[in-house]
RNA sequence: UGGCCCAUGGUGUAAUUGGCAACACAGCUGGUUUUGGUCCAGUCGUUCUAGGUUCGAGUCCUAGUGGGCCAACCA
């Protein structure tokens, strides 16, 4: 890639000044460390890309690690999802790592810590705790197990290891300072006690560390020389740096700990636990829901990894708080799917076309291009004969002329077909218009060369024949929520803003060579959006989803009036 | 009311580290087009405030203002 000469972020100026200073580039090695505890969502998109990405412009090794020190959140099946979800991206990870792989070395580094004096079993409730804590203004206060001996917190601690305490009895802390003005060195906790299976290591353990005994040491074990994460753990920094302070061996690589802001989309919400209850509260099907800001959401839905790379990338990383449009995100995939989708005909709101003059019982197969931005896509057959549909949209029986499309008295161009007049409509009693009965001109056949044929006519329909047109059921999505910042205020809970209309499910009627479309394909239906075929398909029912729309200059010119 | 972080067009990010504020999206105008798509051309609009250092400040210093984070046996 021509990466080089792009502005760097603030994260690569870090890594440059490293560079400059010393580090070797074999030094050089990140991680994308997520909590199997949920799916990956748009916000994680971005720390993949930032990790993984950095890996490939260094030529650096990144290691998936899955940070699975709370049994209680935590399961295999997320693990799995993750993995799959990464992969897809189209990245891959050096080694595949889990931070309870290291419980062993974890605890031997507690048990030193208690012998130097630096960490105590403290047999309060949190509550107590919690108020000898003191607040971001007023400092902490010792509690009195403080001041144990060491013989006693080793016996304490190796029994709650041996799992003779039950949880909330006992807990393993650092002996840091009370009076810091940072709540997270007041002697934070290092260890609970858990009586929970854990998705790897079983019943092993009865003792869970935390996460801040666990990140850093989990860098150094894998080396690693970067550990980014997100702005909220700025504070733990300096906690990271002193729990690698007590471990670390200078002919060692230490690591170093930085962050950067998350990324928040417009119209959504990214944040594990309020998709959560999105699920849970039945407002989407599950995590995969084509309507979910999640990456397998986002693969149901039709995304590309490169709309969601090539997103991440424009975005960039830095430190301030922000709310990235969505209409970004749909920009980026809209120019992959223009490259690489086939266009093909969809009614999605029929009306019925009936051409007078076109010899009833006849069909014939017209040339349709397959993509007018790729040649080597080729062509295909479409079924054209008397009786069609187009859109409800694309007919009135009187517009103005800024309306390019079938009036009465007006011709219109039927893609790659005829160009049809309409003479009149039929209508309902309750005066919706149910037909339109056109004449076509048998020489203006699309692609057939003659005079006729090139005539400009200025609107162009899409349409399907009735007889050959296969019925598909179609998920028309909108935004999640009707708000642009839906957990941005402060009095209002999110959930309030979940739109109820998120989802239509409409019938349409697709052009025949659309019958045998395989799960995942992606299309442009032509002049309405991008088009995929949904995991719920099955042999007798055709589901597809809608990608997104195409930008819509149309719908513009009509709300200016 | 303590500590820490942040502040550049409507949005997101850049600015050769103190030297002409730029890119993308969005918006708007026009052109091309058998998709009101794509493509092409053009256009609108930016350094939170006040001081200071300097020949020169988006960048450095001070103060202010605004926003965020921090008192889970979560990560």
């Amino acid at each position: 890639m021509e990466e080089s000469k792009k502005a760097l972020n603030f994260i690569e100026h870090i890594i440059e000044e490293d560079l400059a200073d010393g580090y070797a580039k074999s030094q050089l090695r990140f991680r994308f460390p997520p909590e199997p505890n949920g799916y990956l969502h748009l916000g994680h998109a971005s720390s993949i890309c930032l990790n993984f990405g950095l890996g490939e412009k260094y030529g650096a090794p990144v290691n998936l690690r899955f940070d699975d020190t709370n049994p209680a959140k935590e399961e295999k099946a997320y693990v799995d999802a993750i993995k799959r979800d990464v992969e897809w991206m189209g990245f891959h990870w050096d080694k595949e790592c889990y931070a309870s792989d290291y419980f062993q070395e974890l605890y031997d580094w507690a048990v030193m810590l208690i012998k130097q004096g630096k960490a105590y079993v403290d047999s309060q409730s949190s509550e107590d705790m919690a108020k000898q804590k003191g607040t971001p203004t007023e400092p902490g206060v010792p509690g009195p197990y403080r001041d144990r001996s060491v013989e006693e917190n080793l016996d304490l601690f190796l029994r709650m290891k041996n799992g003779e305490f039950e949880e909330g009895k006992h807990v393993l802390r650092a002996k840091i300072d009370l009076a810091s003005p940072n709540m997270l060195m007041r002697d934070p906790i290092l260890y609970r006690v858990l009586h929970k299976a854990h998705h790897r290591t079983n019943t092993d353990w009865c003792i869970y560390p935390m996460y801040d005994w666990t990140h850093g040491q989990s860098d150094y074990l894998e080396q690693v020389s970067h550990s980014l994460c997100t702005l909220e753990f700025l504070p733990h920094r300096e906690l990271y740096d002193w729990c690698l302070d007590q471990l670390v061996s200078k002919d060692r690589l230490r690591p170093k700990q930085r962050e950067f802001a998350r990324r928040n989309l417009s119209h959504t919400v990214v944040s594990k636990r309020k998709l959560l209850q999105l699920v849970e509260g039945g407002h989407v099907t599950g995590w995969d829901d084509p309507r979910m800001p999640t990456i397998s959401g986002l693969r149901r839905r039709g995304y590309t990894p490169e709309s969601i790379r090539n997103f991440a990338d424009t975005v960039g990383i830095a430190k301030r708080e922000n709310l990235v449009d969505v209409s970004l995100l749909e920009f980026h995939v809209r120019e992959h799917l223009n490259k690489i989708t086939p266009r093909v005909m969809a009614v999605l709101n029929p009306l019925k076309v009936v051409i007078t003059n076109y010899p009833e019982g006849q069909v014939e197969w017209l040339d349709a291009e397959n993509s007018p931005e790729d040649e080597s896509m080729g062509t295909r057959k479409v079924p054209f004969s008397r009786e069609l549909y187009i859109e409800k949209e694309d007919f009135r029986e009187e517009a103005n002329r800024k309306f390019f499309r079938l009036k009465l008295g007006g011709e219109v161009r039927l893609k790659n077909g005829y160009i049809i007049k309409a003479e009149s409509c039929t209508k309902d009693t309750d005066g919706s218009i149910i037909e339109v009965r056109c004449t076509y001109d048998p020489k203006s056949r699309s692609g057939s060369g003659t005079e006729e044929s090139l005539r400009k006519v200025k609107g162009t329909l899409h349409w399907v024949s009735v007889a050959q047109a296969v019925e598909a059921e179609v998920r028309l999505y909108d935004r999640l929520f009707s708000d642009e910042n839906p957990d941005g205020h402060k009095e209002r809970d999110f959930m309030e803003f979940v739109n109820p209309n998120s989802l239509l499910v409409i019938t349409a009627y697709l052009e025949p060579s659309l019958k045998e479309a395989k799960v995942g394909a992606r299309y442009q239906f032509q002049r309405l959006g991008y088009f995929n075929v949904d995991t719920d398909t099955t042999g007798d029912n055709l589901v597809f989803n809608r990608t997104v729309t195409l930008r819509d200059t149309w719908a513009k010119i009509q709300q200016k009036g």
